[in-house]
Formats: structure tokens, sequence, C-alpha cells
DNA sequence: AACGTAGGCCAACAAGTGTTGACTTCACTT
DNA sequence: AAGTGAAGTCAACACTTGTTGGCCTACGTT
């Protein structure tokens, strides 16, 4: 341990790469997004960004250094103590639905999910350390709130699955507030409804 | 137009390869369902089936050909003119949730979907064919079938794709009945309620 | 018994994959 | 202005993929 050894815990230095750092994730995720893990080659994503395949290596390690890299999912999911007891089904399936029309990065995740076991990996840690605490503050007895986050998170991956993914023409042609008027109740019901 | 020309379209006439062909078919079934379609190799397959490679293409033509003839998907879903009006919500989860415990085929076709065009196309194929004639028969006004049959699709694809893709933990902790008991009021709903 | 044919295996191809290492070029510090 | 290290390029590697054609074997008919 000399003096030589510099800080790079707390603020990443910049760069003079950062500007095609970016670049690859941004066509990773795009790539990722549209293809699926296993046809979205390094290759491609090397084009897209107009580089060199050998930078990808270089910058993240390999392929699946790539995706962990381009993928960091932040649901962002809002604060629910603020929200009436009855709303919070609306407005959790309103976030999600913004969430999801501006941001390719969930689609992604869902197709890697789909298809890789590390992605289905990635996918319950989501769950776990996002939905559940969300869940938490909207239902009563602690006890289920992993079975009642479960049943939300079926019924909306549900949603992008067929809407994003699948593109099931009439999942695409419901507006956005015919979805929340639709899947809000179901949510609430999910959260908040007594065992039936 | 000779005599020697024997007719076979009605009843396939039985080839001497018919156990090699199920062999086949069985092993690729497995493999496209527990790894997707384009992780699932045809080596793999033949590797399985103990034959050899070219033997899946002799039978089949491509890798396509080998996917379209292992997913013959027909859901067998039930006539709902004989079940109660309010009860055609807790028949169709009970019936799809039978049809995903026996049946591997569907979770073959889900991964594909998710991954590969001509996958979801097949998906929507199915939609269209199997989904919305049953949903005609439970929803009173038909302009609205379509959008109906999408929530429906929604609600349980979404409860597969976390149940027996993803493994969420506490998706495949529920029980049968309580699966019913939460998702048959949400499809009834979705299928019978006025508009929200 | 001879034969035609379908079932099956082997070896190989061309294409595409992730990944590696050596080389050149540029920007910045001293 | 020289030198140092990063940024970027090029070519190749080892491997896997779907797919093909030639060859041998054994059944079923005549």
């Amino acid at each position: 341990m000399t003096a030589s050894t510099h800080p790079e815990q707390p603020g990443p230095p910049p760069r003079r790469s950062d500007a095609t750092r970016r670049a690859i994730l941004a066509a990773a995720r795009e790539r990722f997004a549209s293809d699926g893990y296993e046809r979205a080659t390094i290759r491609a994503i090397a084009r897209d960004a107009r580089i060199d395949p050998s930078m990808v290596m270089r910058y993240f390690g390999s392929k699946e250094g790539l995706f962990a890299a381009a993928v960091a999912l932040d649901l962002r999911l809002p604060d629910l103590t603020g929200v009436p007891r009855d709303e919070v089904g609306r407005a959790l399936v309103t976030h999600f639905l913004g969430l999801w029309e501006e941001n390719e990065e969930l689609t992604a995740v869902l197709r890697v999910g789909a298809t890789n076991e590390a992605g289905a990996e990635r996918m319950r840690g989501i769950f776990q350390e996002q939905l559940l605490p969300v869940a938490r503050q909207a239902c009563p007895d602690p006890e289920q709130v992993p079975a009642r986050a479960a049943l939300c998170a079926a019924q909306l991956l549900g949603l992008a699955l067929t809407r994003y993914v699948l593109r099931l023409p009439p999942a695409r042609a419901l507006a956005r507030e015919e979805l929340v008027a639709w899947l809000g109740p179901t949510v609430q019901r999910y959260l908040t409804a007594p065992n039936p």
C-alpha cells in the first residue's frame, strides 16, 4: 500500500473513452431488447456503435459483463406512503406503463429473463429488492406480502409480455387510460383485498 | 397420375422410422422448453434422441421445421357454453393451470415467443384462433372481445411467465386452488364486467 | 435369393460466434 | 519536442452452429 494507490471508489474518474462506452451501452440495450441475449451479437453491437468488437471486450470484459452493465435496472418505484390506500393499484399500473413506454431496457431484461437462466435470476432479484418493499407498504399482513407481490408481478409482467414483447395487436390497441382502468383494480385487489 | 400413386392425405402411412421421429420430437420439446430456440441446438436434441444430427434434417428439413413440428399447440380450451356465466373465470384459470403443469410444450412456445419473431407470430396465431373464440362465448359485446381476451391473455401468460419461466419463488409457492381463487375473479371481470 | 429402398452414420463444409494479442495512432504531460 | 499511456484497429484463434452428401446396413418385396 504505497501513496501511489489513488482512490477509485466514490466518483469514477472521467475517462477519455466515456463517449465510446456510452455508445456501446446504448447499442447494447437496443440489440438486447430487440434480439434477446443469444442473437444480440457483440459484432452487431459494435457495428451499431461504430467501433471494433474488441473494444467491447476491453471495456466490459465479456458478453455477460456487457449485459450486466447495459441493463442496470432501477424501476424507480414510487413511494406509496403518500398515496391514498385505494389508489395504490392505479398508481402502480400508471407508473409501470410509463416506465415501459420510455425505457427499452425493460424489454431487454424480460426477453433475456425468458431465455437465459442468469437473466431469470436477475429478474428474481429485481422482484425481491424493488417490488417487495413497495408491496410491503400497501399490504396489511406482512406474512402475505410475497404472495401478493407475486400476483401483481404476474399481472404487470403479463401486460408487458403481451403488449411489448409478443405485440398482440389487441394488447397494443388498448389506450393507457383503459389499461389503468382495467388493471388498476386488479392490482389493488391483489395488494389490499382480504384473502379470497 | 398412375395407379402407383398411393393416397397419403387421410391417414399418414406408418413408417418404419416413426419411433425415431417420436424420439426426436420428444427431445426437441424438452430442449426448446428448457433452453429456448437459439440455445436448443440440433446436435443436443439429436444426442438426447440417440441419433445422428443429420436425421433431424432428413425428417424435418430444418431447425424451424423441427420447431414447427415439435410444438403443434392445441390448448384444448373447454367449451364454455355449459358453464354457468359467473364461473367462466375460474374454469379458464383452472384449465390453464392444469395444462401448464402437465405440458412442457407451453413453456417452449412461451420461451421461443419471447425470443424469436417467428415464435411471437405463432403465439399471436394461438391467441387469435384459440382464445378469441372462447372469449366470444363469454363476452356479451362482440366489439370488445379482442380487448377483453387480450386482458385475459396478459393475466394468464403473466402467471405462466412468473411461475414456470422466471420461477419466482412466491409464484411457485402458491397452491393451485389459491391461484384459482385469486385469478378467477380477475379473468371473470375482464370477460363479463361492464366497461370500467 | 436377389434387389431396391429407406434408415442410419460419418465426415465435412461454410458461416458465424466470443475472445485474444500485436500493432498503430492519437492526446496529453513533462 | 519527446515520451508515455490510453484509444482504437486488424487479423487471427478456437469453437460451435445449421446443413449437406456420400456411404454402409438391413428390412420388405418380388
